[in-house]
DNA sequence: CTTTGTGAACGGATTCACAGCT
DNA sequence: AGCTGTGAATCCGTTCACAAAG
């Protein structure tokens, strides 16, 4: 290290910030092993990743392991949450109570990991006002004061596709700058806000795609037995 | 190798393989401004890609495009609909019916497209028997019996993480070959199945790295006292 | 010994830039 | 002229393989 800031200004690629949170989940599944330290092979397992890759990752954090003996489970395991940002709360709102924004509002083991929901907001009238988990639904206009009374860091768009871009609009202008879309559309958003989208029909399409490359089952399939399709799951 | 089967050898890259859904939705919305065809600049606006990107990905298909003047926006369409295998529908298990599952199961949308619900399971009696949407709810051990009455080709994990690879190993031993996994933790699968993954958590603290380095707000707070990181034990 | 950390090789995906067709 | 299709160049991520460290 040479002179400069203590602050390290690290690049940590896309590819591996993506993999981190799944190797905390993993520590927190190894601390209840007991043992001290976790070897890249045993994290690799427990992860669904190779050793290789693990190592290459974990260094990009810094050199936290003990050449011979591994990583220590709970120091690395602060380390990671200390990376991620998971050593403060990040404050969500959930927009439209459909099917979905309804689960999702429901599910309690949210703010026990660090994200807790505070608020909801819909458009439709006879959504605004009802409780849902001991939360009051508002109206999506009053979006700005909501975040005017407390932090939002994260929005999750939960509503029809038809109004997902005009939402995430709102809740830029907001100040959110974290938004993960579920709704089934393209969301744009400026450069200094991060975007993150789940979208069922997508996935299910591309599971589509691979089943008929396998020959799935069904009427139509003729393709040759030999397909060999590479799976898509890493 | 050699020759063989005229039947397209094509490769088609897993990364586009993923973004050909999206090519087949931003088609939908081209085909409502009456235009016949559309260019690969278009099409890459509307789906959020670039142009050069668009005409890679196009030509992994066949030469579908007219040079001068674009794709024939009906004829791609089904072009892409056949190559992504929705010519035909694939029949879906929800398994776990808790607050997502249930969601999942309420949302309508989702036969229109070709993928329709054949079945529920959970293994909770008090849910086993009662009616989502016209469907009623069956045990999971019925999961063998269920996939002999009508072919199941897609299976949705929708459980507690604890249940998941039980359920994967169950549905993958009733024949099932695609996976959709909602419950965070890994699930392993042998090499002919597919399996994608979504996460919530995960893209949650994936979306909290990025906002942590651009220096989000967030409120203070919350890890255990034992936060003064102690080094690696000697 | 064991296991990390990392340069180097590799392979896949993206972008460039232009030849080729309409 | 306009726009596609595609080799070539580039970028990024993964895997290899081994020196370094305990």
């Amino acid at each position: 290290m040479a002179e400069g800031s203590k602050r390290q200004a690290r690049k940590i690629p896309e590819a591996t910030v993506a993999r981190l949170p799944i190797y905390l989940r993993s520590l927190l599944e190894a601390a209840g092993d007991g043992l001290p330290t976790i070897s890249s092979e045993r994290l690799a397992e427990l992860s669904g990743f190779n050793a290789a890759k693990v190592r290459k990752d974990l260094s990009y954090l810094g050199s936290y392991g003990t050449r011979g003996v591994g990583y220590d489970v709970e120091y690395l395991q602060y380390q990671m949450s200390r990376e991620l940002g998971l050593t403060k709360d990040w404050h969500v709102v959930i927009a439209g109570l459909g099917n979905l924004g309804h689960a999702l509002a429901n599910y309690g083991g949210f703010g026990d990991r660090g994200f807790p929901v505070a608020a909801l907001v819909d458009a439709d009238p006879r959504v605004v006002g009802t409780d849902i988990n001991g939360i009051t639904v508002r109206h999506i206009d009053e979006l700005d004061a909501i975040a005017a009374e407390s932090q939002i860091d994260i929005g999750i768009i939960a509503t029809p596709a038809s109004a997902a871009q005009e939402v995430a609009d709102r809740m830029i202008a907001a100040g959110v700058s974290s938004i993960l879309n579920f709704a089934p559309t393209i969301v744009s958003v400026p450069a200094e806000v991060s975007l993150r989208k789940v979208d069922l029909a997508v996935e299910l399409q591309i599971l589509s795609f691979y089943q008929q490359r396998r020959g799935g089952a069904g009427s139509t399939s003729s393709l040759p037995p030999e397909t060999a399709a590479a799976p898509p799951a890493g």
